[in-house]
DNA sequence: GCCATTTATATTGTGCACCATTTAATTGCT
DNA sequence: AGCAATTAAATGGTGCACAATATAAATGGC
């Protein structure tokens, strides 16, 4: 019998591991979005803002005067996490927290002069990240579009 | 002049704001990256791991007997984020710490039988995961790659 | 009107993720 | 050999992310 090399029986078993970090989609998604994170960092960092706080402030800039609870909504984080990021914002005087007099419970998040004028240096940065990504917007939008029915938890 | 309500010109302006949340790719993939870790959150309670300790564990199970560096470079993590995470694993009896006494500013991290053990009963967790994802498998590979090439920093 | 239930936010505690700095060991230069 | 420069890991501090719990206000029976 001669060897056959490329005959995928007598190739090198190749076992499969289905662990191989290289096979997680899970790690690939941990990964990017790390590395995406650290490339926003450099572009807010002379904004003073985090990752997070730049979120929360594209939820207000769409629309003002939310609640805790709709911002969590908007970003899916919990009042735990959101809480203290908002009195960051509070006190570099971005947005204000006020209790509703309506319903004590409630506390509603307002954007102020200062906040609001802090989009004009945040506009072209999604396009500044684009490039830095180095792929072909097609690829862009549809693997956001991917992305996005992958986080919407419809279990 | 009749109202073309479908004509484009017409139609509300729609002034495509860059900076609208569901416009960002960034946001996509962060909710879609914490959605995914909350996948595995509970997958991964039994076993009494983390999401970050797993990916430690998928490193060192493809291949054994690491330096803290050369994990931290097939995790993208540095030295500040894994010291703590090895203690704990270390702590939970799934690995061992030894400084080389070759170099003594190295440490290596060894799997015990039991970190091994583990790896049994964490083979079938990715198979249970792909299928919460509700997406088809040949979506799910190409997402990886995709992701894939947007992790590795080739600026 | 009273009180259990629900709702909205806050608090506490754990574990990343990363930056800046530190410590300690090794290497390289002369 | 002597010592500055480099390297590997650890440390300290900030800010998420989330679970569990707490607090306080509103709601819904009865």
């Amino acid at each position: 019998m001669t060897p056959e090399p490329d005959a995928p029986e007598n190739a090198k078993p190749k076992p499969f591991d289905p662990l191989a970090l290289d096979h997680q989609l899970c790690f690939a998604l941990y990964a990017a979005a790390n590395r995406v994170i650290r490339l926003y960092r450099d572009q807010l960092e002379p904004l003073g803002l985090t990752y997070p706080q730049y979120l929360t402030l594209l939820v207000l800039w769409e629309r003002d005067d939310r609640l805790v609870g709709e911002v969590g909504e908007a970003l899916s984080l919990d009042s735990g996490t959101l809480t203290p990021l908002l009195k960051r914002l509070e006190a570099a005087g971005h947005v204000v927290r006020t209790r509703d007099a309506a319903d004590e419970r409630r506390v509603r998040i307002t954007l102020t002069p200062q906040g609001r004028a802090l989009r004009a240096q945040a506009v072209d940065i999604p396009t500044r990240i684009a490039c830095e990504m180095g792929l072909p917007l097609g690829t862009l939008v549809q693997l956001k579009q991917t992305l996005a029915s992958l986080a919407t938890d419809q279990d």
